[in-house]
DNA sequence: AAAGTCTGCAACCGCTTTCTT
DNA sequence: CAAGAAAGCGGTTGCAGACTT
């Protein structure tokens, strides 16, 4: 009945290994392959668990590992896996190929998780949390300007943040430019001293599907009153099926059109919204298609406010996810 | 230069899942 | 099918080196 005993931990050695014992580690796996842990530290000679050795193999002496600092397209992968995935990290490392799933946990924990709360993403929502972003090093910084803003916010969908200020730059009350997106407020002018707040509800009349702009005066959080100009998106089109599972906002869905709005954008002294007598434009008019988008699902179930989400589901969507092109203004050294 | 603090990461712990008998 | 061990996994810890005061 069962398996005998793994070993007997009593008097086995633990703590730091040295290179005699990496040496007999590799040699022995050299010989005999990996696995079998629980016999392997008697056959080898070493005095350690079985468990211990392979940790040791699986997340250091495996010759398929690859050290090093991670790229940025593997940090960036590593963000877009988590937002899918979670603290999956055994899954998010089969899909890096060289790196241990601690070593992607130890990065994430010291490196990304830390960054992201810096920005104003929450780490384990992936959605802005202006409570969490460092606004003071934002605001005070003498390199700040609009171009420094978006990098920061490019995690939740530059896009968006360049039509806003875009729109934002037409209007007449430029001491008071927002853009309103899921109950945020961000900044697109370059006033330092004007105070971010989350607001507490969703104007009652922001249409669906549009990228809006309007003169605003509105009640936010402490029981400031901010007037201005208001530029908001509440994207809930057809398109939302091309949205991964488990996401609940719109930001990766819009990643899809980065490169048609960096054209666009880069006109921006003739771009100008479609619709212009009631201040708003329908974002499926000037974002016809996507560029590359992921594989749509059949189950409309598997998406927003949906649960029945299958393995098979997310692993199209994460195949499809290094399709994504990354704008190399994306440099986030330049901004950090 | 010394002491204190911070940071990064290898390794361990303990829980869950898978597998063997 | 059940029991129990092995293997897998994610959270946490401890320590060495870097940095700050």
């Amino acid at each position: 009945m069962g398996r005998s005993p793994c070993c007997d931990k009593s008097g086995l050695k633990k703590g730091p290994w040295t290179q005699e014992e990496d040496l007999k580690l590799t040699e022995y796996i050299q010989i005999h392959g990996p696995g079998n842990w629980r016999t392997l530290p008697k056959n080898s000679g070493l005095e350690r668990c079985g468990k211990s050795c392979r940790l040791r193999w699986t997340n250091y002496l495996r010759p398929d590992i690859k050290r090093g600092r991670f790229s940025f397209e593997e940090e960036e992968s590593i963000i877009q896996l988590h937002s899918v995935l979670g603290n999956k990290w055994s899954a998010i490392a089969a899909r890096l190929p060289g790196r241990t799933d601690n070593e992607i946990k130890n990065y994430w924990n010291t490196h990304i998780r830390k960054r992201l709360i810096k920005n104003g993403i929450d780490p384990v929502t992936h959605r802005p949390r202006l409570d969490l972003m460092d606004l003071s090093s934002i605001l005070t910084s003498a390199s700040f300007n609009l171009s420094n803003l978006f990098k920061i916010q490019s995690l939740v969908n530059p896009q968006v943040l360049s039509l806003a200020n875009l729109l934002a730059s037409t209007s007449s009350n430029q001491e008071n430019n927002k853009l309103f997106l899921n109950n945020y407020i961000f900044p697109v002018n370059q006033n330092p001293n004007e105070p971010i707040a989350n607001v507490t509800s969703t104007p009652s009349n922001l249409p669906s599907n549009q990228l809006w702009h309007q003169e605003h005066h509105m009640e936010v959080n402490n029981g400031e009153y901010f007037s201005g100009n208001l530029v908001s998106l509440n994207y809930q089109s057809s398109q939302e099926k091309l949205m991964p599972p488990c996401i609940t906002d719109n930001s990766i869905a819009l990643q899809n059109y980065s490169d048609q709005f960096t054209s666009q954008a880069s006109e921006s002294s003739s771009f100008q919204p479609s619709n212009t007598e009631n201040n708003s434009f329908n974002i499926d008019s000037i974002f016809p298609t996507p560029i590359s988008s992921p594989t749509p699902l059949d189950s409309s179930s598997v998406f927003i406010n949906g649960s029945s989400t299958t393995e098979d589901e997310i692993e199209s969507y994460c195949n499809n996810i290094f399709k994504f092109e990354i704008p190399e203004s994306l440099e986030l050294e330049d901004f950090m």
